[in-house]
DNA sequence: AGCATTTTTGACCAAACAGTCAAAAATTGA
DNA sequence: TCAATTTTTGACTGTTTGGTCAAAAATGCT
């Protein structure tokens, strides 16, 4: 309830009409800006200066397009979640589960080369339970979750792939494509380099790919 | 270098022999309040007053055993670096590696169930970049996994396994046990619980690790 | 041009908080 | 018991920072 609501509270109060060009720009610039910040420092340690000064204005310039520190957040943090759904609402009962998971795991693991700032600012969330966003993640994420859970049971019934707990298979894969963005840093420290580059995402991918693939029983002798 | 060095001279300082009764008692008090509300509110986020309430005792007594917020960080940091690389180190090459993959993944889990402050204020620090811990996680993190991820490439040489990337498994393997407790509140949210109970991280346990062991080619049609 | 609206910012405030310090209280050891 | 040492804390300080506000600057509109 609370970020939908207050989103629209904060719309409602200054736009009637579509917003002005000026007001995207800005709008777009402090959302990226926020997003690193507090990818990097955390909720409490952004600061709201640092933002203003990333995305090329002041503060209370920045106070001014976004009432608070608080709601900068929540509009932040619900623009991730939602990238973030998009290829699970992808996955189909007529896909065949093979494709449907390497499909899945390879836009991940991709979404965590390309935007490992929007995995972070989530992940700092989940981690301290989710206190901004755990109704709204209930009301989205739990029916879609249980929906792809039927498909998956589905599968399963039909002998596509190995009775697995679709809810656990669903965390393992979250957990192991995201890693690379979240503690991407750990992983390059791990093999001896500054950062993780395109091959490593990609032997990633092909690693996950393999492994779920094959231990979830979706490919191999059938 | 600077974890170990600090612990030294802030050792150094004040203990010469073993530590009083009431020495190990506050400390221990403080460590474990403090892994707690580092856990639940980040580095930045953690305030000394809650910490020394936890603990029971006032904030000024807190900052006469450890003398500084960051000097605390450190070492809650490393005691939970030390205990996550037990089970790591005791992978050897004579096991069956079915049998120590299993052994692994079962521990991490149950770590994560009995340590979940633990296991959090680690991936907050990681998902900061390592910024207090960095350079000694090189030292003792990467000379560990390069150690391990050779008995993994002699299993493979010798047929035991599938050819996958060490390194790459090593990520997943930990992705997939740890989180549990990192984002253990989403999978609740996920599941319509409000917390996750002993069978579903049994279920957790047995999930990951027969998709390892099938994937990875441990098990099965050999 | 000239008025109205939107945008921008310097200066400021109040709260939160890490860290200090001197003095009191408790403990230890002879 | 009593002096020395360790432990504890109330009161305080300086800094950081989210947020306010009034006024200036820019923009839009007729």
């Amino acid at each position: 309830m609370e970020v939908q609501e207050l989103k629209r509270a904060q719309i409602s109060k200054r736009r009637q009409g579509p917003a002005t060009r000026i007001q995207r720009i800005n709008e777009a610039r402090i959302l990226e800006a926020a997003e690193e910040i507090f990818a990097l420092s955390g909720y409490r340690g952004a600061v709201l200066e640092r933002i203003a000064e990333r995305a090329g204005i002041s503060k209370p310039n920045l106070l001014y397009y976004f009432k608070s520190k608080k709601i900068l957040y929540q509009e932040v943090l619900e623009h991730t979640v939602e990238t973030w759904l998009v290829p699970l609402e992808e996955i189909d009962e007529s896909d065949n589960p093979a494709e449907a998971f390497e499909r899945y795991i390879r836009i991940k693991v991709e979404y965590s080369r390309t935007h490992p700032f929007a995995s972070k600012v989530w992940a700092n969330e989940l981690i301290h339970g989710a206190p901004h966003i755990g109704r709204y993640l209930k009301r989205r994420l739990q029916p879609l979750i249980d929906e792809k859970a039927r498909i998956i049971e589905r599968w399963i019934k039909q002998g596509k792939m190995d009775p697995i707990d679709p809810y656990h298979l669903f965390f393992i894969i979250w957990a192991a494509t995201q890693t690379y963005a979240d503690f991407g840093d750990q992983a390059a420290i791990v093999k001896g380099k500054k950062q993780l580059t395109k091959p490593d995402f990609d032997t990633a991918a092909d690693t996950i790919t393999a492994i779920v693939l094959k231990g979830a029983g979706m490919v191999g002798a059938e």
